[in-house]
This record gives structure tokens, C-alpha cells and sequence, in this order.
DNA sequence: CGCGAATGTAATAGCATATAACTTAAATAG
DNA sequence: CTATTTAAGTTATATGCTATTACATTCGCG
């Protein structure tokens, strides 16, 4: 798991590897809590260096929670390009809506702080955040294997995509169980993934039909 | 807006109205910046009173946070019914699904307090919190205007206000906007709700089916 | 080798949560 | 109508976090 000092509990003054540690640190902590139970403080005396250094690698907390929430959605893709790659009898896009779906709930806090913060929103065009949402995206354009006939891959992808977080945030809400459990989570994504199935293919026909038609004439 | 105290500026010991005040001023400033932007001292200062006086009326910052939470529940709820009341050529359920997106995105703050925090998944089964989040649940089903057969209902709700949830959170993210705009939020939420309305219809006519069936076998 | 840049430390300022001990005023009983 | 209890507010203080400043150490490169 570790990367460069590995077994090195020697006091050495420089630690070697204080930013990537940091950000594996920050994701374990993030695990249960979400973005409020990041401290620079804890981390730095679990990482045993003293409180300011993780200063010299982000310039204040919310630097620190950017590059977590950006490894985040790296590891995020990792899974569900692994999903996907999977051999099995469902759908690529299916693989891929109960993986999001298994991430968003297992380690909910870590998807909390990808998705219900605005760090996000605030991260720029080119930053390594952006970067990293936008390709985890088009994995969700990739696993629904269709061709690319103008915007349509695109807009049902998002739709997907939204249908699969409002889940996960119903289901943390306690919305699928007890009394109000009138159906299971796996069940509905299903729906979603069925009926956007279906809504792309008739997207894809009824706008070739349409081209046809235009060239027709 | 105000209740008790109205217009007295006069410096009484007791405030009068504390623990609604405090309320009202923790929305305010959830507004703009969520949960993290309520802070009791500032409240307290902003309220005129000492640091540790709103811990009369809240055992602690979670305390506060649940009934700010609940509170913002009870307003959307209102929102809702409003818009389901108003009339209209558009359907109820298409009113309550722009009316939740439109809150959604212009009281962002708010409503990632309602619905990106931890506090109402911690919330009790006989608390304030988990009532108001119930009935706001309630008027989804209305919104529906179909008959209960079963939990057809209740599953079609679910469906729908995780869509909603999921637009709102992307919306947020950017996803919508700029080269990614490959449909509008409101689009997208008018799909949701038109495949809502026909799988309920053909869900319950299936039921119906199904039943007559069985009644003559 | 030596020097500059990167990285880490100690000390400190400032703000937030929360508790303890004390004070004021409102409500209620006799 | 006073006495007493209790709700609500105050001051003082402990603890924890972010962030900055000034200083120390080591790495790497010319």
C-alpha cells in the first residue's frame, strides 16, 4: 500500500513522501466522516511530522481536500473500469451502476466528499480535480456501448449518472429501510438502468430515421 | 417573519425567542455555505447575546444542525405543496419535480444541509428531523395522483425524487454547464418525470391484470 | 564542495466548540 | 404579595483546529 520510505521508522527529518502520505491518510480518515473528519492536525501527528508541515505541500485545507477528493475519483474509476471489465452475464452499464452504487454506500463518507461538497464545483477548468471527474464521466458514456450519434450517449449517461447518485443519497437518508423500504436499492438501479437501455436505443433509431429522411428529400 | 420579540431593542436579559432566532439565523447562513457556515459563536454575536447561550437551547452544534435541518425540511415541504397547488397546465408531479429542482439549485446551501449531510441519516425514528423528512416523502406520493396498489406507488416516488436528487448534485458538480451541457437540467428532469408517470401507468395496469386473473382462477 | 531550493520545526495568533460556576428574571406556590 | 424554584443568560476558561512567521535541516545540482 505505502510507496517509497515503506519500513523506515528511523527519525529522519525530511519524511520523503509527506504529500502522497497525507492523501492516503486524508481517504482513510474521510472513510468514516467524510470531509469534517479531515484534520491537518491529526494527520500530521499520525504521520509523525509536526503541524505545519503539511502546509508546504497544500496551501490550506481546502488544497488538501481538493487532491483527496481528486485521488478519490481516481480510485472510483479504478473500480468501476474493473467492474467493466469483468466477464459476467449483465451489461457493462449494469456492472457499472451497482459498482457506483457499492462505492457510494460502503464508503460513503469518501463519496460524501466527492459528491455532496463544493469542492468540486469550485475546482478549475484544468485542475486535477476536473480532470478527474470528467474521465470517471466518460466511463459512464464508455459503458453504455452505444455509438456516438450526435449528444445522445452523452444525455442519457447523465441521466444515469444522476439516477444512480440520488439513490445512494436516498438510501444513506434511510430511505430504503424499515417501513419506507417499498423496494431494494439493487432493484431500482436496475430500473434506471433498463429504462435508460431503452431510451438510448430509441434515441439512436428514431435520429437515424430522421437522418434518412432528411437526406431523402 | 419574526415572532415574539418583534421590534425591541432594548437590551433585556432575556431574549425572549432564542432558540427560533437561532434557527432562522443558522438558515440564513446555510444559504450561502452549507453547514460548515454555521458557527454558534457567530450566531450568537450576530443575535446579541453571549458565546455559550445558544447551548441553553441546543446540547450541542449537531443539536442545532438537526433542527436548522428540519426546519429546512418544513419549508420545502411548503414550497412543494405550493407549487402543487398552483394552478396549472403542466401535471402536479412535473410542478413538484421543477419546484424541488429550483430549490435545489438556487438554495444550494440549504439543501446540502437537508441532504449531503450525515444529520438526518443520525436522525431518530420519533425526532423532529425524521417526521419533517417524512412528510416532505409523503408529498412526492402525492404528487403522483394515482391510486395505491400496492407499493407501486411508493416505488415510483422513490425513483423519481432520487432522480431529482442525482440532477441537482450533478447540476452542482458542472456537469451541465459548458461543453458538457448535452441537455438542460430541466430537460433532464421532465425526462425523469415523463418515464415516472408511464411506468406507474403500466405498472399499475399490470397489477390490475394480475388480479382479475387470479380472482377467476 | 557549496549554495539555493525544498522540506521540516518551534512558537504563536486567532477562531470555534464546549463546560463550569455564577447571575438575573420569570413563573409559581403558599 | 412575597419566597423559592427554575429557565435563560453571563463571564471565565479549557481544548482543538487552521494558518502564519521565523528559523533549521537536508537534498540536489552546478
Amino acid at each position: 500500500m505505502r510507496s517509497r520510505p515503506a519500513r523506515k521508522p528511523e527519525k529522519t527529518y525530511h519524511h520523503g513522501d509527506l504529500r502522497d502520505a497525507l492523501i492516503e491518510a486524508a481517504l482513510h480518515e474521510a472513510e468514516r466522516g467524510g470531509a469534517e473528519a479531515i484534520s491537518i492536525k491529526a494527520l500530521a501527528k499520525k504521520l509523525g511530522v509536526s503541524q505545519p508541515a503539511p502546509y508546504r505541500h497544500f496551501a490550506d485545507r481546502e488544497a488538501l481536500l481538493a487532491a483527496v477528493t481528486a485521488a478519490a475519483f481516481r480510485q472510483l474509476s479504478a473500480l468501476l473500469r474493473e467492474a467493466m471489465a469483468r466477464p459476467s452475464k449483465q451489461s457493462k452499464l449494469s456492472r457499472l451502476a451497482q459498482a457506483t452504487l457499492d462505492f457510494g454506500l460502503r464508503q460513503n463518507g469518501i463519496y460524501r466528499l466527492m459528491f455532496a461538497s463544493r469542492t468540486v464545483s469550485c475546482a478549475a477548468k484544468g485542475s486535477e480535480l476536473h480532470a478527474a471527474t470528467r474521465e470517471t464521466f466518460a466511463l459512464v458514456i464508455e459503458a453504455l456501448e452505444a455509438p456516438a450519434v450526435g449528444y445522445l450517449r452523452e444525455r442519457q449517461a447523465l441521466k444515469i449518472w444522476a439516477a444512480l447518485h440520488g439513490v445512494v443519497m436516498l438510501a444513506e437518508q434511510g430511505l430504503f429501510t424499515g417501513e419506507a423500504a417499498h423496494a431494494t436499492r439493487e432493484e431500482l438501479v436496475e430500473d434506471f438502468v433498463n429504462e435508460t437501455k431503452a431510451a438510448l436505443a430509441v434515441a439512436i433509431k428514431d435520429a437515424r430515421r430522421r437522418t434518412k429522411a432528411g437526406a431523402r428529400a
